[in-house]
DNA sequence: CTGAAAGCGCTTACAG
DNA sequence: CTGAAAGCGCTTACAG
């Protein structure tokens, strides 16, 4: 196995100094059209690739970026990720990535990785962590932006939306199509403040509403089948809900399977909102109410901040994002009592 | 900003030789006690993590493996790269990632952006690219596995399973419901050999079948709305197909709303049937009928493969895995002529 | 515009 | 078990 090629061997060939031919790599201008041509020339021969190691090594910067988040297999953070990448990629920068499976020891484990991998930056989904999380992202003054959420006045950097009151927002929505008995499968708010918050938004807004009340809560992990099976407990009651608030999509369209399971009509019968509009959402029937999560956004918006941050031009504003409540067929006035 | 402590100021710290320093870290059980106390002592008075270009450079190994994927907004992929860098961390590899939105061009730009970011291996999906990318692959030697699609015998590393021969069988499944006249809406063939083989797959196996035909055949990028669309155009024709084989379940996603937007019922009119079984499949009505793609064990396999090369033993084999045809209520038998 | 040379922070034979 | 020293491949003042 051939070693790779270094910067000798391409200054030798081109019968010039490495100086020259790093000048010529890094800043074309400050090297001459003929020294350039061979250099050009002797590059492509040796198929030669800077070695990045040394690079950084010599720079001190390492040109990559890294985010955690806690899956992506939820069609919930893709977008937002590829966008994230993608102007990433256009300056230059290079996306490690790492998930968590909504656990904070293994969050703090990945983060630890991708920092001694060099990331000299980092996308964070939420707000709950370790605290020792915290402190070592403070201690090596990690620049960091936090996604997915949005917090006022803290000390921290967020680019997100806000969780409860984009789910206060829509429960107000459901309230005014005349649902009284209303209940909400929250997703599992163990180490996860966005679905703690949506969770909480949802209750605050029905409590508000002095002639509703909050029927059953109950919490269940972002999967179909878990979904499902909380819809079902639910709507086993005898003086059943007639709106059901999810805690995300994917627990709304397990939820409208158990409904129709049940034999339900959607919606004249029970009434069922997501959040996060991720694809199967309008493709579902009927089509899904939910709120739309302005994904693709905020990945370029945390990537320009955070690039910027980088850069040691620390933007300390934060950006928040709205969300969107997006109606759909799976809402419907509240069925008048039989 | 004051620096970040080196191996030397630990070291000098501890009062100890950077050599032995580099030991305790690397290989403790070749340090003393007392010298191991006092090093560790000094590293987290310092709060000292090792430079990664540093010691990329000194002991030329990276850590880091890349994956160049067409998009990470599609589920498609989205449980296989989670598989794939749960195996990497696990061998404490970190995964660098990029996107090339299906085309060649961005591809071989991310391929050498990864590499040079110190990638010591590729993940790359499909065997349609550049040869320019080949060639860069192979005068550098750069070890890579290829997924998502199989081939025997090619002088490439697959982890994958046979597109071509699983849109055979799913349409031979189709046939066997006695449909005879049959529509196909392709993936956007242009640069994406998965697409294609889904495409002739399911071409040859109608023409195989004696009394059959393919009455459309018709491109859409991986998209609702444009499997919407596709649908539409075909199903407004006169000798109406009775059933439609897509290639993907965005597509064939879209085709059921299409169907259903012209007052079809599924499947007794028109029957639909897609590919992948991403989680939207399940949860459509009818549910629809696909093909299932082993993404997790795929995206594990290539890991284990990948590790093996880049550890120097080239396991050449390749792995070719199996898909399943899941039969659900988008495919029924053919409408007995009105 | 170009080159010689120091230096980035680590690892690793080689001695002891 | 420990240390002195060379070397990994690049970049960048400093001279010219």
């Amino acid at each position: 196995m051939k070693a790779q090629p270094t910067l000798q061997d391409v200054a030798n060939l081109a019968g010039i100094s490495t100086a020259t031919v790093s000048r010529a790599l890094n800043d074309p201008d400050k090297v001459g059209q003929a020294a350039r041509d061979r250099i050009d020339n002797a590059i492509t021969i040796l198929g030669y690739t800077p070695n990045f190691g040394a690079r950084a090594l010599a720079t001190n910067q390492t040109n990559t970026v890294g985010a955690i988040i806690p899956t992506l297999s939820n069609a919930m953070f893709a977008s937002g990720i590829q966008a994230f990448q993608e102007v990433l990629s256009e300056a230059g920068i290079t996306l490690l990535i790492a998930t968590s499976g909504y656990d904070p020891e293994n969050e703090l484990r990945q983060i630890k990785s991708l920092v001694s991998q060099g990331a000299s930056g980092l996308l964070l989904i939420g707000n709950d962590r370790l605290d020792e999380t915290r402190k070592y992202l403070a201690t090596r003054r990690t620049p960091h932006v936090i996604s997915w959420c949005y917090h006022d006045g803290a000390d921290q950097m967020f680019v997100g939306f806000d969780n409860y009151a984009a789910a206060y927002d829509a429960t107000q929505r459901v309230l005014a199509n005349g649902h009284k008995r209303i209940s909400i499968i929250a997703g599992d708010c163990t180490s996860n403040d966005r679905a703690r918050a949506r969770r909480d938004g949802a209750i605050a807004a029905v409590g508000d509403a002095l002639d509703a009340q909050v029927v059953h809560v109950v919490q269940a992990p972002y999967r179909i089948d878990a979904g499902r099976q909380a819809c079902e407990e639910i709507l086993n009651f005898a003086n059943r809900s007639t709106a059901l608030i999810c805690g995300n999509d994917v627990l709304a369209a397990g939820a409208m399977i158990a409904a129709r399971g049940l034999n339900l009509n959607i919606p004249d019968d029970i009434s069922i909102v997501g959040f996060d509009d991720i694809g199967l959402a309008s493709v579902v029937t009927p089509p899904m109410t939910t709120v739309r999560v302005p994904q693709i956004e905020m990945g370029r918006a945390a990537a320009a901040l955070l690039l910027n941050v980088v850069a040691g031009k620390p933007d300390l504003s934060g950006v928040r994002l709205d969300t969107q409540f997006i109606e759909r067929g799976s809402l419907g006035p509240a069925p008048t009592k039989g």
